[in-house]
DNA sequence: TTCCGGTGTTTGATGTATCAAACAAAAGTT
DNA sequence: AACTTTTGTTTGATACATCAAACACCGGAA
């Protein structure tokens, strides 16, 4: 049923909110060599009281651990889903700016609200596609070229992308 | 400063939950003539009490109005809303099952996740891109082809998408 | 006219994310 | 060693989304 889809947004593994606070931590040791909780707070902007508590739920689930001086840092579980996310961060940002021609921080905006809702399948053939178009093969190129000369009056009728719904700039029906 | 972007998920006028309430009035209303409370209930599998709060608030924000009965429509907000997300919602859908031919309903989980955080410009846009994509175009019929037989393979060093940190299907570097 | 079922509302609970403030412990300074 | 600052934890509060249960109302059936 598709009436039940809907909910199926509440039943990722971890929040939007988590899931930064191990992209944080990824990024400190990477730049610092270490992430404590302040460390983080600063960088999220949160206060230590916040952090703390979210990390030893993090701890709790297994995508982060701690030394004896508190220094935190990604578990393997961790890592794989920040490098995820990272990845679908990116191919997204480079997707917007590139074949969508958004500007820079809408494009980081837009990447960073999706990038850990997407599925892997989803990046994965983003990243196929972006692969070609962006290649050098002569199709791609004629495709960009063309692409950006493009521009798209909705036909009305037979509209072949939104089913006689269109709802964007020029819209032209009531939602039906 | 980056380390703000995040935060703006949060900031979003209405939640995933919300705005799938308002588009439960609008699908009813078009079927049924009407939606009530218990009806909306149905329809989302929440409860009685839980939907009547929402939609107060929904109401109270000015989304949303009710009558006499208690039998509720969009206001034109709510309207404009409703619109926005289900074309969103469309063209996404399009994009996964046509251009990245994600099965049906992977297609369906992930637009649906995603449908109320893009923003208007990239979905515009991205209903631009569609239709270029599926037009008669010669240049866009020979990407399609060219692109059904395409393979990616990530070339390890210099990789134009993903700033040699590739981290899907073949992932050859940790995130560094 | 009384009673029952369907509907809407309110209340108390849970779980999540956040804050500020109080507290405790560790580290640095004098 | 004594004092100060930094850091981490805990606690009580708010806000949201949700539930179950109690309550209230309204309208039709007996």
């Amino acid at each position: 049923m598709i009436k039940e889809v809907w909910k199926k947004f509440d039943e990722t593994e971890l929040s939007h909110s988590s899931v930064h606070h191990l992209m944080a931590v990824h990024h400190l040791v990477k730049e610092n060599g270490y992430a404590r909780a302040v460390d983080i707070g600063r960088y999220l902007n949160l206060t230590r009281g916040s952090i703390s508590v979210t990390l030893h739920k993090l701890i709790d689930k297994d995508y982060l651990e701690e030394d004896e001086n508190k220094f935190y840092r990604l578990s393997e579980k961790g890592k794989q889903l920040v490098c995820s996310v990272l990845s679908k961060r990116q191919i997204l940002k480079q997707f917007f700016t590139t074949v969508l021609r958004l500007p820079e921080d809408s494009a980081e905006i837009d990447a960073c609200k999706i990038e850990h809702l997407l599925s892997q399948q989803a990046g994965e053939q983003l990243l196929v596609f972006m692969g070609y178009f962006l290649s050098d093969n002569p199709e791609a190129a004629a495709f960009r070229e063309g692409f950006q000369q493009f521009q798209y009056n909705c036909p009305m009728e037979n509209c072949l992308i939104c089913d006689n719904t269109c709802y964007f700039a020029n819209s032209h029906t009531d939602c039906e």
